[in-house]
Parts: C-alpha cells; sequence; structure tokens
DNA sequence: ACCTGAACACCGTTCAAGT
DNA sequence: ACCTGAACACCGTTCAAGT
C-alpha cells in the first residue's frame, strides 16, 4: 500500500520519443501488460512456472521494475485469478422471466472459464476479492432476489451456490490432470478390494460424466433454495 | 517410487544401543515422526512454515536425511493432509437406520476436521488421494447404498456431496482467515454502492453463518439425492 | 515517475560419500 | 540400511542508486 499507480493506469504516453528501451516496439511496463504475460506463463507451466524473474525477463525488463507497477507476487496471483473471471453476462433468453436458466449459466460459465485456465482452481482459497468475483456475486444476487429468494435466504443460498461450483471446479481440475493416475487409483482399488468394496464397485475413480454431475447436483440445491 | 520402504516402518528396535546421537532420548526418523513433526509446523505457521530445512531441524537430522523415509516435499503433503482426515467413524445413533443423520455426521466432521488444520484446505486440489479419504468416501458410498441409492446414481451423489463439502470448506478457511479484511471490503462495498448494490445491502461478506448455511445446502442436496 | 543491479536470506534436491 | 555436508540452481524481496 505504498503511493503507487493502482487504477488502471491508461494514462500512458502513444508513442514515448524512443524510451532508449532496447526493443522499439517494446511498450513499457504497466499493470495490464504484467497481468497479460502472467496469465501467458501460467497457461504455459502452471502455477510453478510463474516467477517473478521469469515475468520479467518475458516483459524485457529487470525483476525489480515489476515491483513498481504491483505490490508483490501475491498482487500478481490475485490479478490473474480476478482477470480468469471477466463476465459478459447472461445471453439473451427467449423467456427472459426463466432465471432458472441463467442461474445455471452464470454458474456453469463460473466454471467453464476457471477451468479453461486450471492453475486458477489450485490458488482459490484466496480473500482478495476482485471486481470480475464481485461483479458475478452481485449479478447471481440479484437474479435470485428477483426470482423471489427472500432477503433472509439471500446470503445462505448464495453461498450454497458458491461453494458448490467452488468445490465442484477445483475437483475436477484436479482429477483432470492426472487421468492415467486416476486409472491406475482405480485398479489398485479394485485389486485389493477388501477394504473399498463399494467404491471398487461402483468405478467411482473412473466416473467422467464431471458435466452431468455438476448439472444434476445444481439442480437439486436450485430446487430446495427456489421458492417455487 | 524407489526401494524405499512404504510401509508404516514399525519394526524398529526399541532401545537402540546408543545411536551415535546427540540427544539421547531422541527416537530414530520415521515416516510417521516425519509427518506428525510437518503437522506441528503447519498449525504453527501455516503452509509457509513447512520447509524441508525446518522440519529437519526440528527433529535433530539433516535436511538430507528426511529423504530416505520420503519422496519429496509434496510427498510429505500428502501425507499430512491425509493424517488429518482420520476418521473413526459415526457415533452409535439411537436409530440404527438413521442414514440421513449418518451421512450429516460424516460430511461435518469432514468438514470439521480440515477447519481444524486450516492449511489443509489450500492444499485440497490433490490427485492423492490417501488411505482415510478413500475410507471415507467407501463410508459414504456404503451408507448411500445401503440407503437405497441406485448404483447409476450412486457416483454423481458422492461426487455432488464431495463437491459441496470441499468448497464450503476451502471458503470457510479463506475467509476465516482474515475477517478484519472481510470487514473492511464490505465497507467498501457499501461505500461505492454502485456498482454491488444487492450484496452491499444484504451484507453478504460480514455474514458469519457458515455452520448453518452448510447445514441448509447440504440439506438440499440430501432432499434431491436421496430416494425418500 | 519509472527503472535497475547487487545483495540477502532463503528454497528443494542431486550427488558422492560416510557408517 | 540409514544418514550426511557440500554444492547446484534456483527463489522473492530490500536497498541504495540511477535517469
Amino acid at each position: 500500500m505504498a503511493t503507487k499507480p493502482s487504477g488502471a493506469g491508461s494514462k500512458r504516453a502513444r508513442a514515448a520519443p524512443q524510451p532508449a528501451q532496447e526493443a522499439p516496439g517494446e511498450p513499457p511496463l504497466s499493470r495490464d501488460r504484467i497481468v497479460a504475460t502472467a496469465l501467458e506463463l501460467l497457461d504455459a507451466d502452471g502455477l510453478d512456472g510463474l516467477t517473478m524473474r521469469r515475468l520479467a525477463d518475458r516483459l524485457g525488463a529487470g525483476v525489480m521494475s515489476l515491483y513498481w507497477h504491483v505490490d508483490n507476487k501475491e498482487d500478481v496471483l490475485d490479478l490473474a485469478l480476478d482477470s480468469v473471471l471477466d463476465y459478459r453476462g447472461p445471453p439473451q433468453l427467449d423467456k427472459p422471466e426463466d432465471w432458472r436458466a441463467e442461474v445455471v449459466h452464470m454458474l456453469e460459465d463460473w466454471r467453464a472459464s476457471m477451468l479453461r485456465h486450471p492453475w486458477s482452481t489450485s490458488l482459490l482459497p484466496r480473500r482478495a476479492l476482485g471486481r470480475n468475483i464481485l461483479s458475478r456475486l452481485e449479478l447471481l444476487s440479484k437474479t435470485l432476489s428477483g426470482a423471489g429468494v427472500a432477503d433472509a435466504d439471500l446470503n445462505a443460498a448464495i453461498w450454497s451456490l458458491w461453494n458448490y461450483v467452488m468445490g465442484a471446479t477445483i475437483t475436477r481440475a484436479s482429477f483432470d490432470v492426472s487421468n492415467e493416475d486416476r486409472a491406475a487409483a482405480q485398479q489398485r482399488l479394485e485389486q485389493l478390494s477388501g477394504p473399498y468394496p463399494t467404491i471398487g464397485r461402483s468405478r467411482l475413480l473412473l466416473d467422467d460424466d464431471w458435466d452431468g454431475a455438476f448439472r444434476k447436483g445444481l439442480g437439486f440445491l436450485l430446487d430446495g433454495l427456489a421458492p417455487g
């Protein structure tokens, strides 16, 4: 929390008079550029791939230059997570009053957005609530409220849905990475079927209808939360 | 996966003939001792507090000695997480047929066990399924199956509950740490109530009836999943 | 206002060696 | 079978300084 620019920082010289930089096309550092490059690194190599040094390298800057625009690595991660959660809103529906379809769309998009950047799920237990997360929560609240959920029940409803979506997303991402391991684990499970007969038989670890399971559970939750 | 001891390794000399160690009471290294000490470190200082060097120090051993008993740091974390999830089973109930109470107990205990060691929640998107996790899944499966859930629906039911519990636990832990931040965030939210009127008004970020919300959502889920 | 290199205090792990 | 120190290839961040 120093006297650094915390805004968007878009008030930057368009074509600065050759700032003595090496590459002529290299634009100056900025919060946005740092976050965008962090995303590239994260998408390419996961959480371990993001290093302040690697980040600076790719930006053609010294490591410490980053710290002018950004508090620390935590800050970069917070910004990266939030940038994944940009949301353009629900599509215009035929029946404009179908709140349930809207909610399902919002939550499926939330999950899908994170799964497109699997590293984001392991970042999740995170105190910082960025703009995009708050926007999504706001929209969800408004929709549920408009659908008739009483004010007294609203928070419980929001948090239940949030919990469900986050859990589903995290789980999905963590098991997706290691499909082979999963198969191996299931096999081991069935062989020594002594201790785990039920989940061995049901092939729990091989089930891969994640999307279906997600929608099903979400449906049950909405059944319970919804007014009528 | 080298030729290291992966069992419990309890076949150890009771009172070895003074193994030339410094402290005379210092027992020899072992997987169990390593994990136990890792837990101490994690409980005391969180995830950042666990370092192979610190761990070795506290065990009165050289850093590299750990690597005889353990593959690497990941391994230590996997073991630490699983050791938090030890479960002694549901209590003997009055009505032995009340499957629903049993399930609620199991899942509340799961959540509580992790919240007792908050670092465990940020470890969660984890591929390694330890004994205790598998035991819990097995017990949950058996109970639901016994309650009449069809085999075809069993996996979806398990994963829905798992997702919900994991999401709730992770969320709870992450917001618990930073109560002040939460209050500050809510205040900021309400002041610039422009963009987030609904969650500003509902005081979403100040709501702290986590346990109630958890039970409520769980109830809805069970309503939907249960046969009758 | 913005960027920098050197330096500090750490990491996890490989390796070759000891008993 | 079990333990070890030295060394390697890294980390994030402070600081004092440059323009």
